[in-house]
DNA sequence: ATATCAATTTTGACACTGTCAACTTAATGT
DNA sequence: ACATTAAGTTGACAGTGTCAAAATTGATAT
């Protein structure tokens, strides 16, 4: 568990500028180069100062993560109310939308968000905020489903699954280039809404 | 560019010595832990002695996950077929269960096989397999549509968005452990025929 | 103001890693 | 039989995360 942000003693606030270097080096050179020592040299500090704000570079990495989830909550909660309709399944969808501009504009954040667990359980900051977005995304499938279902959770994680599945493939670059990235996106969240909602006892 | 197998020198058959104990040493440790000295350690030889057989260790990996795209591929025909039914829309479902139960029987592989597309790009083998999976997708989607459609590609990528989806929560615990996992597949695959085949002119 | 004290940072070290060059060993072809 | 080439070993280099000890800094108490 990283420190909390105490008064700045030599440097200022090493802990900011840490998670600050952090977040830029991850977006500029990938997570494959993401380096601890390369943190604290972009933070003008020997490469043990990071020590002292975070244990280990897992650490780092978790709080950088959950501010990404801080940012993407935000995020899919602006672009829900932002469109001309509000009817429940429009909002879904803009936040499908939302959801998977987010990932392709931060993707190494968004790598980092939904990493191995491990990391999870020893962030509290990171626990509360990944909680936070699957409430969100919980609340607007209820909506879309209506009163009286009792199957909510696992269709959120249908929805959740859908996006974060289109999310990952194009990030990764393994969709043909043949493809058009926006025809699979718009077809698959217009989908949604009939999908969880279920096509009747068949 | 990994060399061929030759006739064996000294060890024996270093390289696939090397892609068993590595796919080995993948599974048991975990991909954070998967180390090029330690195969060699594992497969009787010197640290640099893999240098011969793969130029790299992501030549390695690349291997290991080109082998792993042969299984799947083999793995999503036996169970399209051995289901009771013979609906192209049961053969998808049917597809889609026995991908999802590849990715969580071999996380780590499964891992290797969808990461970075930096490694695709120098490996035939993966390049070759990876695409082989994709027509045997492609095709079965296909089936389900029916003739004269012009939206294939898409719908295929819907699909595999959705079990790509499905299997990465899995893997990574994201689900909370009060969902039902097996709900989640049942549902979300059940859903799909309906879905891509779309809904009409809304 | 000065001395004390604790938080913060630096220095140096350790055990790792991937990769490379040079050397040694073994197998093959002629 | 011997030269050639492939395969494996040895040793090195730069780089990493982490740790312990030392040094430095800012705040605090006297």
């Amino acid at each position: 568990m990283p420190k909390k942000k105490q008064k700045p003693y030599h440097h200022g606030d090493l802990y900011e500028t840490l998670v600050k270097a952090g977040t830029e080096l991850l977006t500029e050179e990938g997570p494959e180069n993401f380096t601890l020592r390369e943190c604290a040299r972009r933070a003008g500090v020997s490469h043990a100062a990071p020590k002292n704000h975070f244990a280990s570079v897992e650490d780092l990495l978790s709080e950088i993560a959950a501010r990404g989830f801080d940012q993407f909550v935000a995020a899919l909660d602006r672009e829900a109310d932002s469109g001309p309709s509000q009817s429940p399944a429009d909002r879904l969808i803009a936040m499908g939308r939302a959801y998977v501009a987010f990932a392709r504009a931060n993707p190494a954040v968004y790598l980092m968000m939904f990493r191995h667990a491990q990391a999870f359980a020893k962030s509290e900051h990171l626990q509360r905020a990944s909680h936070a977005a699957w409430m969100q995304l919980e609340t607007a499938v209820a909506a879309v489903l209506g009163p009286g279902r009792d199957d909510v959770a696992p269709r959120a994680a249908h929805v959740w699954a859908l996006v974060h599945g289109i999310a990952s493939l194009i990030i990764d670059r393994r969709l043909h280039p043949s493809i058009d990235t926006e025809t699979v996106i718009a077809h698959s969240l217009a989908s949604l809404p009939a999908a969880i909602r279920g096509l009747g006892p068949a």
